[in-house]
DNA sequence: TGTACATCAGTGAACGCGCGTTCACTGATGTAC
DNA sequence: TGTACATCAGTGAACGCGCGTTCACTGATGTAC
């Protein structure tokens, strides 16, 4: 394992990026409030005092946690629904997966963006690339629905909150740490999909065979 | 205010639970991480080593709450869908509106529920209560889609980790503290009844109208 | 190219604090006789 | 009913620890001339 400062000696160079590091790899393993600056500092091969040339203060390195990853959040999520294509359906369900390999990749950011924020005083509409997140979720259940009779056509945002909780619900229910997943022999993903398409079919979006075969 | 402790003198006579109560207090307030057995000793109005001759050490206390908190979770859900009366869908309503009563009201045992556990040693699987609960859960869905044909009936476990993901979900992306909801002019508990019913005519055990008009 | 200097990004020692836990102790309670 | 004693459930002082944060400092970097 490489020395955790590649730095060229007294000046670091890189020590805004690896304290954040430092501080997801903490906050896998003793969560979120578990996480001390202290030893983050240790981490990244500084003394206790240096990270406060990058942050205001403890909390401050926590949001920056949450928001960084609400960036990269949006970023997998844009990509994977890829302006719906090949096809809306296809795109959503690759929505659905780059959530989950989200939650499972980084679920200290993870953790930190759904639970820290709300705790202290700040809320996720202070972070634009959350509004962003949701919003995306938000196109592709509008893509999806635009077929559906005005009559038959729930609220969007209502549509979209259900589909947001049940992939966090599996996210967290279901994660890599949780003793559940041991018993049953499927994975978030299968859950999540299957989960979906039922929920679709619904909706009235999707037809009657689909829930079996795929796609 | 009463003072806290009512206990006639050296003797307390109640320190266990005014203890569980008083953790469940402060972890309302700082969260599950940030609660400490010396405020919580101060909370209950005794010194700071008194809870050692209840819980072995501060884990076992969290432990406590959570073991104790599955346990009134459980029995609330039972109460909730009453073996399926007055309808299966009725008390399959009533059960998913109990679900989103106990994470509002008692938010600091539901977080040492599903978050504290897993990240020590601590499984679900090792409380009692927790399988008694999810087996409620389990029950009423079998019940709900007993007529279904056989081929159009999808693992029950399955099922049943939807339903619970969801609630889950809603249970904690919508909770008090949250900003979202001052967004949105819905309760947790629609969002959850109408995802519930879109999924459940996915499944198709409930009819065409249903998402519209209640039962 | 070289020097002076401002600025930046680190150091390391120190602080006060609250915590978990332990210890020898003591007051209250309940039981045997 | 009264006394001796074991047990239970508290006390309070003390410990070592790691933390967040501040401070005066210093080494490295970049820019003006």
């Amino acid at each position: 394992m490489a020395p955790p400062d590649r730095g060229r000696g007294y000046h670091h160079g890189n020590l805004r990026q690896v304290l954040l590091d430092a501080a997801r790899k903490l906050i896998e393993q003793h969560g979120p409030l578990g996480f001390s600056l202290a030893e983050a500092a240790r981490l990244a091969g500084v003394s206790p005092a240096a990270p406060y040339r990058h942050f205001r203060d403890r909390d401050a390195l926590l949001s920056e946690v949450a928001r960084t990853g609400f960036e990269r959040f949006a970023a997998q999520l844009e990509t994977a629904w890829d302006n719906g294509r090949p096809t809306p359906l296809q795109a959503f369900e690759n929505l659905g997966r780059a959530y989950l390999n989200f939650a499972r990749k980084e679920p200290a950011a993870y953790a930190v963006m759904f639970q820290t924020v709300g705790e202290n005083g700040k809320e996720l509409e202070d972070i634009p690339a959350a509004d962003a997140a949701f919003n995306i979720l938000q196109k592709a259940t509008a893509e999806l629905c635009k077929n559906l009779p005005a009559g038959e056509r729930p609220p969007l945002r209502l549509v979209s909150l259900h589909i947001w909780a049940l992939a966090h619900g599996v996210a967290t229910l279901l994660s890599e740490s949780r003793g559940e997943h041991k018993k049953l022999p499927v994975s978030p993903e299968e859950v999540l999909e299957s989960g979906l398409l039922i929920y679709l079919k619904g909706l009235g979006v999707l037809g009657e065979g689909t829930p079996k075969g795929r796609a």
